[in-house]
DNA sequence: CCGCATATTGTCCGCAAGGACAATATGCGG
DNA sequence: CCGCATATTGTCCTTGCGGACAATATGCGG
């Protein structure tokens, strides 16, 4: 697995700008791809790479606010940071309560650009981190069988093996062999930690 | 329990403009507390009462920036909306990032208003409704002895009786009869709702 | 000094759950 | 039709845990 530098996806409509902010990421060790447009961006692959995007907001076609609602739609995990000529405080707020690492204006110094970014790059590593934890966990999850699935959640909700059992219509012994399967497929040595693992991922938190 | 109207707490130095949003909430059915600087908001008792906080930017003493940083410092639960002449981009990134519910410039439409007004109160009933129930559970975690809490632990980590009493220098038979008075006080009947109330704690939350 | 809370430990019994060893039935893909 | 995955069920034995019934030791506040 190589690992380089991040990749900063630069999105100006503004080919000056834009060569000018690549520059000097470029001199601050990160790579950097280009888009003059918010489709262009959308029309390239989705990046699973580390890195983050720089968004004007201000462009022919969709506008940085609305790529940004389109990426999220679209379940892209990279951070995103504005830095826009046209900035203006309800854009702004709009952009920041949907999730922008941050909102600078142009013309933007270059510590404070470095800053952003280098935040947005650490919000990427901790988001990206989290999903993949829970990413490992549901995985583990998916080799149960559809039978095991659903004994899985009565144990985890504290049921008995003969309350289980009579549930599905079906021995108490048969549930102690799901019972086992389940525990040695997931890796668990106590039931504890099988609770723990169903909380993760989520089978027990949407309680209310 | 009195549950009347919500509290709309305004810190405005412009008394006209104070009493003019008091006029247009009160219009609503809400109940206004008015302050004409944020110190004298501070000095008063934290409310505790459902409601939220209308809050200017530009004050003699402390700026509605620093306010929000104070009443967070201080636990205060309440909602800001920052309603103010003096806007300015990084103003606004800075008050949302800090978590605002919203940032309105002066002069606000009545409706524009009034909905923020609306999805702060809403946050409010969350939020309270939330630290209550994590409030109540952390209540009758209280209500165990130090070595029962030292019990709890272990077992919601899976340990055995055995294990556990190894751990803490004593017998079997003791752990049996703290783990009888935990699941006693804290009224679970299963360990699968202890643990998953220990994990609602946050005692297993905070694992990575 | 007494009462109460806390911590400790014991035995006996019953139920719950796991491990060992084994077997049967069903359905699907090669 | 065979092999494999899935689901099912069985017995025997061991371990873990909870309940019943009981008792001792310590420290603190009244």
């Amino acid at each position: 697995m190589s690992d380089p530098s991040p990749l900063i996806h630069i999105v100006d409509d503004d080919a000056a700008y834009r060569a000018a902010v690549a520059r000097l990421l470029e001199a601050s060790g990160y790579r950097v791809a280009l888009y003059a447009s918010a489709v262009q961006l959308l029309e390239t692959s989705p990046p699973a790479e580390a890195g983050c995007i720089l968004l004007d907001i201000q462009m022919e076609g969709l506008t940085g606010l609305e790529l940004q609602e389109r990426l999220a739609a679209a379940g892209n995990r990279l951070p995103i940071v504005f830095l826009t000529g046209h900035a203006d405080v309800p854009s702004s707020v709009r952009a920041i309560k949907a999730g922008a690492e941050d909102f600078l204006t142009k013309p933007a110094a270059k510590d404070v650009l470095l800053a952003a970014v280098q935040r947005a790059l650490a919000r990427f590593h901790v988001t990206a981190e989290n999903d993949e934890r829970i990413g490992a966990l549901q995985a583990r999850l998916a080799k149960l069988t559809p039978r095991e699935r659903e004994v899985f959640e009565l144990v985890v909700r504290g049921k008995l093996n003969k309350q289980i059992a009579h549930q599905l219509g079906t021995s108490e012994r048969t549930i102690k062999a799901h019972r086992h399967n389940i525990m040695h497929k997931l890796q668990m040595q106590s039931l504890a930690a099988l609770v723990v693992f169903a909380e993760r991922v989520g089978l027990l938190g949407e309680r209310r």
